[in-house]
DNA sequence: TCATTACCCTACGCTAGCGTATGGTGTCTC
DNA sequence: GAGACACCATACGCTAGCGTAGGGTAATGA
């Protein structure tokens, strides 16, 4: 973290992405940031134009990551059905993974953000409509069940990472189990 | 809006709220609404304490507001299955009625809005809930499968409001549609 | 070894917003 | 009609953060 070397933009880019899970994108902040690496503001305007540069270079080196993580450890999982199943499960645990995309969508109108996470949530919704497909699904029933899949976990992990507790998703057999249910209830009718 | 006469507490509240709906949280700040209320913030401190005074009352206003326009309005329906609907229904346009309730969930790390939220999802959670159970569904399904509707009118309302265009909901029938098809598997393996 | 380059510091100006002190004015009351 | 009170203006100090100017230093290559 604090480092006795000289810096590149690459630091002062991770450090920001660092500060953006911890306090959110007001977190990204030139002299703050440059007193957390210790050093002076001085350092942060050779390497960047101004906040602005700074703030999207973090937000690039995010969604680098955040897709090749989610992609890899889906790709894993041939059956279909098992994937939608991991695809809910990290999401109710992305609170503790992933904080600064919690940050991110709160911070949604961001010029910036606005574009990105559009991207993101395109990305995956209709990743998770395949998924339907590939189950059997016509393409329309896919379409409808992707979503409301989609909604309920983005609303679950949003929930949980913002209200611990809240949900009574605890009771009666844990996490794996209301998953379960879950699934159940998105794949009732399921042709084939 | 800008008025001749002088002004009240209640005056400022309501700007504040307003503001709260247009530009966030961040907008309830004491020197533009003066400016926008034809006052100098003299006026203000003549009335609140400081500015956490005002977001408080803001919030209070919108807490006060918004349970009863949906307990008016969801009352006056008394089959529990139709209530479900209007209840989805009415998330998925939410971002044009209320956008306050959209701008506070961003801020919902504020020490403000946290308690405040938190109540309300509690309520709205196990209203949901409830109707469920009424419905016919055992205490246990009936947790499942209303903390699964709240979830996704959540996700679905925020995605809609923040991004709107992207939820393919409109192909094929409408939000009508949707919402029906979403309840149809809300509603499967319904005993009784 | 010496100049160049990469990196950093110090010091400054600027803005938005919070909060305070104090004085002014219209309206109500006795 | 004279005070009292409610409401507001003016003017100030303060902080956090952005951005700039220009000088300094350590390492590197010729």
């Amino acid at each position: 973290m604090t480092q006795e070397r000289r810096l590149t933009a690459e630091d002062w880019a991770e450090a920001a992405l660092e500060a953006l899970g911890e306090g959110g994108l007001s977190a990204i902040a030139v002299e703050p940031l440059a007193a957390r690496l210790g050093v002076t503001k001085g350092s942060f305007y050779w390497h960047f134009a101004n906040r602005e540069a700074l703030v999207a270079a973090a937000l690039a080196l995010w969604e680098q990551r955040s897709t090749e993580a989610k992609i890899a450890s889906l790709n894993a999982e041939p059956d279909p059905v098992a994937r939608i199943r991991l695809l809910f499960s990290q999401a109710i645990e992305l609170a503790g993974r992933d904080s600064a995309e919690i940050n991110l969508r709160a911070a949604s109108d961001n010029p910036l953000v606005q574009p990105l996470l559009r991207r993101v949530i395109q990305r995956r919704l209709w990743y998770t409509i395949d998924l339907f497909e590939q189950i059997g699904f016509s393409r329309e029933e896919a379409i409808r069940r992707g979503a409301m899949a989609f909604t309920a976990y983005g609303g679950q992990s949003e929930i949980t990472a913002r209200f611990p507790g809240i949900m009574p998703i605890d009771e009666g057999g844990g996490i794996g189990a209301y998953v379960d249910s879950v699934l159940e209830v998105l794949l009732s009718g399921r042709p084939g």
